[in-house]
RNA sequence: GCCCCCUUCGUCUAGCGGCCUAGGACGCUGCCCUUUCAAGGCAGAGAUCACGGGUUCGAAUCCCGUAGGGGGCGCCA
């Protein structure tokens, strides 16, 4: 206990965390099948398993598929998918086995109904009969509120259904009315737990809504199957996003009436989209094939988004899968929501690729050449000189696409230089002095170009920038390239870099 | 409307009462470099720590309030 706060609630500071450490670890992720893996999703997966893994414990996939209205396609598939590319393997799961399965929900009805029951035989649950309320759809986006009074739903379920006799409720049933299970919470006083992240949370009963167990259709709602399961599989530690941090005390009562005890919650601040609200489809990439598809790689996304509310506490930022499973701590998860920044995950998984042996880089970058370079040049060295630089590797083609065809309507502008001292007069008389030495060269590698561009520099008294200049722009067409000069000469060839050079005096001769 | 949560450079963050004239990273700017740009190295700009009160010898750090933002209030998860 931190004493220092004297009686007052303790201090939720990182110092005032403390782990249970008696028990196997055992965490969960429990995603729905939406089709997609969203990279929200994906980093509370990760830190789930990063908490399994780092304290030796297990790490269980289970699938929340009870809303049979939303169920899409093939979406298992996807969840299995991202989950194997990012290297979050899982020890139970619907296609591991485990001792507390089945993992899918939808396979797990008849225990939530025994739970149902046993809460409807204690009178901590009952059966509602009445009309199906739901939610009533949002006003479409931007469009103003008539009267500007209607704001927000109206609150939740009277609770008449929980004042009916024993004999209007056989009635019911053999009337063969439909119904619904709901949650009886005594509207007195306020329900507390402790988030690991942040701190004691209370809220008044009276807040609270008789929360629907079982549907009408006789699936569970999240609400009721998630505390449920989190119990039969023995859950250590719930990780979720904040958005269930206020219903939280719906949980907590549920643990209560089962008589069970609350496993850690530990809810994780959101990540936001540009705008400042939850990262959402509508402004952007969500979904981590997306960023897979873009070249991103898995090991950098993954770096990214765990830095994404949590910290190591020292300047290490680029990290390897085991290097996170090694450092990561749930005591330095943060409170405050982050926004995410394409720009610095970008530059991470320029990190992440310089890191990759050549092979594996050009194998990544293969995918983006367009397919009129793959005759012309050399690939696999082209791969090699741009790894160091590639960040998104989706920029390729575009990067790239000069090799394959200049465009031949650059502006001789490009070549005046004032740092290099670049005029179009020296330019012609250095590029024609280039052109003659290099159709003259006996072999064409970057050794002998670089040799002999060198060797010119040298004989006319220029700094290697100043002829460089030049010919980077008649090669390319552009002032800024992914390799250097020569590079490009070689990966051109003799034949193509000699009428570049051409075509580019021709452009000098005619006065600006 | 009611409830819950959050608030340090543009962004991610360090910070747990004196080490803070607030540190790091991305981005930005500049310099260096026998390949321009980039990469790399170095340097710089950038935060009156949302605001206002209090507690204290001393507060970014503790308390209260205000504002702003986010989330929840579904037979969705």
């Amino acid at each position: 206990m931190a004493a220092a706060s004297g009686n007052r609630p303790e201090s939720t500071g990182r110092a005032a965390r403390q782990e249970n450490h008696t028990m196997e670890v055992r965490t969960r992720f429990a995603p729905s099948p939406t089709g997609y893996m969203h990279i929200g999703n994906l980093r509370t997966a990760l830190y789930a398993w990063l908490h399994a893994r780092g304290h030796g414990g297990k790490f269980i996939l289970r699938i929340e598929d009870t809303d049979q209205a939303r169920l899409v396609e093939d979406s298992v598939r996807v969840i299995y998918e991202s989950l194997a590319v990012t290297g979050l393997d899982y020890d139970e799961g619907p296609d591991k086995g485990g001792s507390v399965g089945p993992y899918v929900q939808s396979e797990r009805r008849h225990i939530y109904r025994e739970y149902a029951d046993k809460l409807l035989a204690s009178g901590r649950a009952y059966r509602c009969f009445c009309e199906k309320t739901e939610k009533q759809e949002e006003p479409p986006q931007g469009e103003e509120k008539p009267g500007g009074e209607q704001d927000g739903p109206i609150l939740g379920y009277d609770g008449r259904c929980s004042r009916l006799s024993e004999s209007e409720v056989q009635a019911n049933l053999s009337k063969g009315l439909p119904f619904v299970v709901r949650q009886r919470i005594d509207k007195d006083g306020s329900t507390a737990f402790k988030d690991f992240i942040y701190g004691d949370i209370s809220v008044e009963n009276k807040q609270l809504d008789d929360q629907i167990l079982l549907k009408r259709d006789g699936f569970p709602t999240y609400n009721f199957a998630n505390v449920v399961d989190d119990r039969l599989m023995g859950i250590t530690h719930v990780m979720r996003g904040c958005e269930y941090l206020s219903s939280t005390p719906k949980y907590v009562l549920l643990y209560k009436a089962f008589g069970w005890d609350c496993p850690e919650h530990i809810h994780l601040p959101h990540i936001l989209g540009p705008s400042g609200r939850k990262l959402s489809k509508r402004e952007g990439s969500v979904a981590l094939s997306d960023f897979l598809n873009r070249g991103y790689l898995p090991e950098a996304v993954l770096n990214y988004i765990a830095l994404l509310g949590w910290n190591p506490g020292t300047e290490q930022e680029y990290f390897t899968r085991e290097d996170l499973v090694k450092t990561f701590d749930i005591a330095r998860i943060g409170k405050a929501p982050a926004t995410f920044d394409e720009v610095k995950l970008a530059w991470l998984n320029g990190q992440h690729i310089k890191a990759l042996p050549p092979e594996k880089a050009h194998e990544l970058f293969a995918r983006f050449y367009p397919a009129e370079l793959a005759g012309r040049t050399d690939l696999a060295k082209l791969s090699a000189h741009i790894q160091g630089k590639v960040e998104k590797p989706s920029d390729i083609p575009q990067m790239t696409a000069f090799l394959s065809k200049l465009d031949e309507g650059y502006s001789a502008e490009l070549f005046v230089n004032k740092k290099n001292k670049t005029t179009p007069e020296n330019c012609l008389a250095a590029l024609g002095d280039l052109k003659a030495l290099l159709a003259g060269l006996p072999a064409w590698d970057f050794a002998s170009i670089y040799a002999a561009v060198l060797g010119y520099a040298g004989e006319k008294g220029l700094k290697l920038g100043a002829v460089m200049w030049p010919l980077r722009i008649a090669l390319s067409g552009l002032t800024v390239t992914p390799t250097g000069a020569i590079e490009i000469a070689e990966l051109l060839g003799r034949g193509e870099s000699d009428r570049r050079l051409g075509l580019a005096m021709e452009k000098l001769r005619v006065p600006l």
